[in-house]
Parts: C-alpha cells; sequence; structure tokens
DNA sequence: GTTGAAACAGGTTCCCC
DNA sequence: GGGGAACCTGTTTCAAC
C-alpha cells in the first residue's frame, strides 16, 4: 500500500484532534475535501486507525491513583503466560501490560481510588493470578508527560 | 456539579468509540438525543474530555520499537527537575514520563523505530539532558494490553 | 428531563478531469 | 489520483411540555 508523508502528516493531525473537520484537514495538507475524506478511509480501512476515543481528563477524576507493577512468573511454560495474561487483560485496573525484557517479565500500568484500593487489587485480584512468583510496585507522583500520538 | 452514574456511563463509552453517534448512545442510555447532546457538551466544558482523538495502530507502523526508561537524576533541586521534565517532555520519542515512588525517580515509555535508533535516543538526546545520574532501560517483548479507558 | 421540527454543517457519493 | 457539486445523515438550536 502507499503510505506517503501526507498519510503521515494526515495521522498525526488525527492523533492530535480527531474532530477536526475534513475541511480544516484539506486546507493544512492543501488538498481538496474528497482527497482527504478518501486517505481517511483508506487509513481506516488499511488498519492505521484502530479507533477513535474520548481522552479523560484524570486530574477531574476523583482518586486516580496511578501505579506501575512489575511482575514475575515463577514458570514461563505456554500455558502459564497465556493464562497470565489472558486474566491479566480482563482486570479493568490494568490499563497496559507489557512483557519486557530484564529482571521481570511484565510492566502493568494500574489505575485506582487511592492506596488502599491498590492494596486491595494486589491482594485480591493480582496475586490471586496463579503462577504469579513476586511482584514489584512503583507509585506514580505526577504524571509529567502523557500523549497517544506517535510522531512519524 | 453534578456527575450521575449516566455521565460515567456515558464517559465509558466515548471512551471506547467517540464516532457513535447521540443517536446511537441515547439508545443505550435510555435518554433523549437533547439530554446526551447537553451532558457530552457539559462534560467536554467542565473538563472531563480532554480531547478527541484517534489512536494509530503500532502494529501497522514500521518499526515501532518501544521501551522503557527509569531514570536517576543526580540531584532533586526544584530548577533541575524542572528543567528535566521540561526538555523531556518536548521529545517526541518520549509518550509517556512519570515521576515516580522507587529506586529510581522517573519512569519513560519511549517509542523509535528499533535497536539502534534506541541507542541513539539514549545517547544523543536522553543523556545530553544534564544532571541525569543512571539510567537503566526495559525493552517491550510484547503489548500484552493498552487501553486509554479509564472504568469507573 | 422529553419530543419534534427546523436550520445548518459536515460526511458521503458520484461524475468529471 | 484529485476536484466540484449534489445528496444525505447527524448535529445543533429552539420551542413547548
Amino acid at each position: 500500500m502507499v503510505f506517503d508523508d501526507i498519510d503521515k502528516k494526515l495521522l498525526e493531525y488525527l492523533q492530535s484532534d480527531s474532530k477536526q473537520t475534513n475541511k480544516e484537514l484539506s486546507n493544512k495538507l492543501n488538498l481538496s475535501v474528497t482527497a482527504v475524506y478518501e486517505r481517511i478511509k483508506k487509513l481506516e480501512k488499511d488498519g492505521f486507525i484502530n479507533k477513535y476515543v474520548a481522552l479523560v481528563n484524570k486530574d477531574r477524576v476523583d482518586n486516580a491513583f496511578v501505579a506501575f507493577c512489575h511482575i514475575k512468573l515463577i514458570q514461563h511454560t505456554q500455558d502459564y503466560v497465556m493464562k497470565f495474561e489472558k486474566e491479566v487483560t480482563n482486570l479493568t485496573e490494568v490499563l497496559e501490560c507489557y512483557h519486557i525484557s530484564g529482571d521481570y517479565d511484565y510492566l502493568l500500568k494500574v489505575i485506582v481510588k487511592d492506596m488502599a484500593a491498590f492494596r486491595e487489587f494486589v491482594v485480591k485480584k493480582l496475586t490471586s493470578i496463579n503462577h504469579i512468583g513476586s511482584t514489584h510496585s512503583m507509585f506514580v507522583i505526577n504524571e509529567v508527560k502523557h500523549t497517544t500520538a506517535i510522531s512519524f
């Protein structure tokens, strides 16, 4: 597929504000509205754009406590790994989960109400998943930067 | 401000798909289109909704290499901290930056082309910021889960 | 908060180059 | 592939309840 510099620009614009009209985008890209429309549809169809979402302001949400959890599994058989990943994915408190290199196997980003809720989450939900060896938690003191936009 | 269970539901819907029509939302919430419209405008005005964005599929982007970097500062004077945070925020490779508890001061989520580009990033950009003591990097082997939607 | 209608803007389609 | 005009769907505003 063709994926040129205009598409990259377009993706950057849509990543920063998806509510722009095609007319606004056509001005920025020096294209016609139709061309913008067709390029966007193409990017959606070809899976470059996953979805369009509203981003919620964490500061306005009461008691948004964010933590990162390192997790080590006891064993790494395919069974254990797949089961762990499936169960972790189902936890609404887990916003992100990465299989990573290093001392630990996984890094989780978790959001809960407060420290008490975090303790509850670790004890009741996280460590109740079998095969977890050890965990190590870090608490977010301040969110310095957070963007969903990838630069091209 | 009133922020009831309907608003929470509405935010959850908009976080999962912001392109739904007000009519679709009105069906899900058992409200009129006008009521949905007014609630959304209120949530936007009151800052609950930061913005609307397109989420790009990392798998379709050539060579999206993601790493997490722990960073320790040499000193923690207000000057150093603010300068570091400002410079890190300006790096397009840095998607997220958190001031965290624990052995390190900061946790960064970085996206670059490949391992070579990561090395380049660390040597040329990251450690050229003054006052950085030590860094420790972890590489993402697989993204198991990634959502921007907070549950209420 | 609801309904309905009217006005408008934007998305979508089609035909042209 | 891009441009222009017609069409159509959704948003926005307003009235009355």
